[in-house]
DNA sequence: CACTGTGAATTGGTTCACAGCC
DNA sequence: GGCTGTGAACCAATTCACAGTG
């Protein structure tokens, strides 16, 4: 739960989870700032716009080198590319998506993956009914058929759409095709995969459960 | 960004963000033990149970008192029915769902969140098309209509399913109509609130270009 | 002179370790 | 004996504050 192992082509030891969590924020609002013909940002602005402080974002941004010119602040575009590099989002990403049910299909039809350079390059399903019917161009596959798929297109990252009690054996599939990243749409408590794979969840239900803490339920 | 005020019936003041939001995780295996007949759970197994450690299912819980028995555990159904309560999840939550989209449909058709009591009971969009038209059974209203529609309803809690730039107008409405939570999905940087509004941001793509860091992008 | 980059100080969260109890 | 509950110790992350620089 607590330790993650770290690619590290530059070093990347030590950069604490949250501060790569960041980045993408970073990222995207450098990115749109560019957009729109700013040239130059400090952190004291980029704070502003992201509801972070000036010393955070320096200090995140120092794990990885030094971007800035004292006095002026950060080059907006140039600062956007190294975040994007530093991300690895430079190149497009092919994903996998197992389980198109009604989440599933809502998954593969959402365009802001694209746009973002996640292609979703192969569906998975356990359903026979549904094996060989067509989602957005892509034809869906048998589970039982994933691993060598998974390996036959190079695929690092698939996306969880199945109900909880098929996650785990459907993980152990992925892992067995050499999926690295997993992000988790299956409301499972915990999903377990060796500690050089990462996870993420998306449970927008625990997300409501949460903040309800926070309001006057009398 | 960094405080939140909290409403502390329990004198709930002082207990960190992050321990509220592994309640629900806690919960909801407590309930699926509870209901599989399981009497009783230790910390060290509700630990293995939640990829968590012992001391800090204790520690979590012992900020809302003292629920276990030394020498033998918690008392599974009990413990769940106490979480529920200090989550405020003993009652239903009815919400609305600004933004009607292709997400939005996709949000306002999923069943998940009634399951859990959370009952999505208004539609709203700004789309003149939109307005009149029924998704599962409920009108779409006019974003116009909203604060006074809210009110009405005494709705506390919304999801904001809108495109980015039109997030900040409509987030003001839902304020202005006493929303007190926000379930946000728009891809925006910032939304701006009192300190006393609950905000929490699902973004998908956000944590897709996070994971990419630990893949090699050789 | 206005900003960055960064050690040092501080704050916040987790884990330890043990006293207390069933 | 086996477990909880909890201060104390530890570790991690944020913020401070200032030296260094274009």
């Amino acid at each position: 739960m607590k330790k993650r192992v770290v690619p590290g082509h530059v070093l990347a030891t030590e950069i604490p989870d949250v501060v790569i969590q960041r980045l993408p924020l970073y990222q995207r609002t450098l990115s749109l700032m560019s957009k729109e013909g700013v040239e130059v940002v400090s952190s004291f602005r980029l704070g502003e716009l992201l509801g972070s402080t000036p010393a955070q974002i320096r200090k995140d941004l120092s794990y990885f080198g030094r971007f800035g010119k004292q006095g002026t602040g950060y080059d907006v575009s140039y600062l956007a590319d190294r975040v994007k590099q530093i991300l690895g989002l430079e190149k497009e990403w092919p994903m996998a998506l197992v389980g198109v049910g009604r989440l599933g299909q809502a998954i593969a039809r959402y365009p802001g993956f694209a746009a973002a350079g996640f292609r979703i390059v192969a569906l998975f399903d356990t359903d026979p009914e549904k094996v060989g019917k067509r989602v957005e161009g892509i034809a869906i596959q048998s589970v039982e058929e994933m691993p060598q798929a998974l390996k036959a297109e190079d695929i690092q990252i698939a996306i969880l759409a199945v109900p909880a009690d098929r996650a785990q054996p459907v993980t152990d599939l992925l892992l067995e095709g050499g999926v690295k990243a997993i992000l988790n749409y299956a409301p499972i408590s915990l999903l377990r995969v060796p500690p050089d794979i990462v996870v993420r969840s998306i449970d927008p239900v625990l997300v409501l459960q949460s903040m309800t803490f926070y309001l006057n339920s009398y």
